[in-house]
DNA sequence: CAGTATCCTCGCAGATACTG
DNA sequence: CAGTATCTGCGAGGATACTG
């Protein structure tokens, strides 16, 4: 037999890495949790093929992470949206994230920044204050997006952090 | 070009799904946090082919995650070990784990159940209590192993969220 | 725009056999 | 036991072209 899928074994792990187990997917949800919606965003922001990204956003959507709305009736234009299974993911895209930022870029070497997405100069440091006005510390941060990440991704996150859904009128 | 190395993308995400974002990894670290350590335990409990446990345990050997540990001089006998990395992937799967138990089999249709291996029937329906005695609704769980758990596997990741580190002179 | 169709390549899983 | 060496074939990934 090739190519072992877990979709039979009768175990919460397997099951979930069948569906996200994958970097593609995994990819594509940040990006839905960044408030990517459309085909060709997501196929600008990741450069892969669109092939490949049809495949992923299906089995997405076959397996209730993502669900395919079709905006106006008549008009073939689509959005794929977080399910609340979907949204529910996010406590392993920010896991995965954060052990990122920690191991994958040296150990608490790098403060936030914003950098300007063109030139990936930096624009200016940031400090993250939590409610009581307190400032963070790196490791303290909940949402670290990473060397990468830009100001709208930062806002982005920090806004699914706060209201949970996506609000489906924006834009 | 042919399949895509995330590795030069400067995104934690990216560099953190080349590590972990493959199923053979993930249920690698599952056992691997469950205590299993040995080429040959990994194997027996995998089911996959040694070329490729062989492979994987190599690629997270070089990646950080685990450590390749001689255990007498002179002996050819090997342990993969979780690193201080490889145990900061804790929250990660149990991020999937319990992700997976509440949308894989149904929402919270499943209590806790510990099974008899071999039949599957269960033995006993268990109750979690927290420090302070109250019982745990299911959603509070923080270690929920899933339909396929066993008592062991239980006890070792609550031993994992209790005391960190597994203890190196066990066995 | 939002995909599908087709083709082509090559990486990877799996099996088998072998080593110290 | 703890792997490595070698081979095979599938099928996933990518490029290109096409559709409504």
């Amino acid at each position: 037999m090739s190519r072992t899928s877990f979709e039979s074994r009768n175990c919460s792990l397997s099951r979930a890495a069948d569906v996200v187990g994958d970097k593609w997917a995994l990819l594509i949800l940040r990006d839905a949790f960044y408030g990517v919606r459309t085909f060709s965003d997501f196929h600008e922001r990741l450069g892969m093929a669109k092939t490949v990204l049809s495949n992923r956003l299906q089995l997405l959507t076959e397996r209730g992470v993502l669900e395919r709305v079709q905006l106006k009736p008549g008009v073939e234009r689509y959005e794929y949206r977080l399910t609340q299974s979907g949204r529910e993911l996010l406590p392993l895209i920010i896991a995965l994230m954060q052990w990122g930022d920690r191991w994958m870029f040296g150990v608490g070497a790098e403060p936030i920044r914003i950098v300007d997405r063109a030139t990936r100069s930096p624009i200016q440091k940031i400090e993250v204050q939590a409610r009581d006005g307190h400032v963070l510390e790196p490791r303290e941060i909940t949402f670290f997006a990473g060397p990468g990440a830009t100001a709208e991704t930062l806002a982005a996150i920090s806004k699914m952090a706060r209201s949970g859904p996506l609000d489906p009128t924006r834009d």
